[in-house]
DNA sequence: CGTGAGGTTGATCGCTTTCAACGGAGGTGG
DNA sequence: CCACCTCCGTTGAAAGCGATCAACCTCACG
């Protein structure tokens, strides 16, 4: 049974031209998740492709003691199963109701037609996904906590459908847990920094999973603006 | 001139075949670059791809007030400029003395006779990156100083030509900044673990750039091997 | 109304950073 | 040829930030 998570008010839908569009009509088949289930796990035969329709995954990988890193949140539009050779090298999870489509990869990467222009298309995508892992390297190893948290809710705030301008609210659907396991950091860490942003005046939460960005621009010098300026 | 690093014994060549040879004969131009040298910078035309021919260069992102974060070192065989669009998302110097072949990207990506084969290894080898920077982010997210130490020492050994089996011994061609920058951590940091690994016997270091494997079943449990074993 | 999961807050601990001094290697110029 | 200087790396002492341990709160659900 779903939660109130993803049945709740302004679900979070795919854009209207994506790269999945290109792909769509090849043997897809839908697939609904609910929050925490598994798409698929490390070490899995990586059969497929996944395009996510509705709803948020997360993709991490897990040490041996349990330590857990998100590598990414992955948003309608977006596409799970790239980077992965014979086998998936990381795990796949649901972090609220989602529905996904799957096409066998070979449907697509050994088509002996050739489909320039899909794989033109994923080699696209593969560009975008590699500058947000570098942008996460770079949150990973050099910033403080209170930046990691800012940095996170801006990118909340950029991929929540609506405008992100000033005064306005959106839901944060992943649970303090995943956000932690997202910025390297406890989810102690993670809730005490939410409370110093909330003091200072730059965000309210009116209830944990619902955030108000009360001053952007603050927020966003507190996420350590990188320099692209010169 | 060059330093004695890079003409000293050993010289990192790139394997035989890689992805490099698909591409040769088309308008390529080589380069050197000695230590310390600038590829390109954050923010540059986006107008080459490079292929590294001998040496290793490391590709970085930097924070307003200097902190750097490495993202990748790349070595003979790796390209750099995937993963950029018009400008190149981060910065790119030479590590120790260094030779590159760049090509125009509009000469692969906008050829109209769409070469297939090409595609699909360059996504390929964004699958490669892909996997490595998910590996990273778990390191920078989730490992201690001494697991990072011991993970870096690790990579170094496989990447490093020549066997790397017990009581093999390589340079470490980076410094100690370089090192740090990679790991997240401080040069001290960094110093101080590569002694806790000496004392423990793990490794010895004859000097500082020189590192020998005294017993890598222990170096590999120390990195906190990954849970690839389900 | 009881229960359990998720979130917040407080107190303390400890690992990594910071500040600081020292040592060695390489390069330059007297 | 040697003294000096600078860069890089190591080591020590102290400080600080985030982790850990623990209590409490809130809300949804049975």
């Amino acid at each position: 049974m779903y939660t109130s998570q993803e049945t709740s008010k302004a679900p979070v839908v795919a854009p209207a031209t994506t790269l999945w569009d290109n792909i769509a009509g090849r043997c897809l088949r839908e697939q609904a998740l609910r929050t925490h289930d598994p798409l698929f796990l490390e070490g899995d035969d990586a059969e497929f492709l996944y395009g996510v329709v509705e709803g948020i995954l997360c993709n991490y990988r897990i040490l041996s003691d349990g330590r857990r890193q998100v590598i990414s949140f992955s948003y309608p539009g977006d596409l799970i199963g790239l980077g992965h050779s014979a086998a998936y090298h990381f795990s796949c999870e649901a972090v609220c109701g989602a529905r996904v489509r799957s096409i066998r990869k070979n449907a697509i990467l050994y088509d002996a037609e050739g489909h320039v222009g899909i794989e033109r298309r994923l080699l696209e995508f593969a560009d975008v996904e590699l500058a947000s892992m570098q942008e996460h390297q770079l949150l990973l190893g050099r910033k403080t906590a209170l930046e990691r948290v800012a940095s996170f809710l801006l990118m909340l705030a950029r991929r929540s459908v609506g405008d992100h301008a000033q005064g306005s609210h959106f839901r944060i659907p992943m649970t303090r847990t995943d956000i932690a396991d997202y910025l390297g950091l406890t989810i102690e860490t993670v809730s005490r920094n939410m409370s110093k942003l909330r003091f200072k005046g730059v965000i309210d939460l009116p209830q944990a999973t619902t955030i108000l960005v009360l001053d952007i621009q603050l927020l966003e010098t507190l996420a350590e603006a990188e320099e692209g300026a010169f």
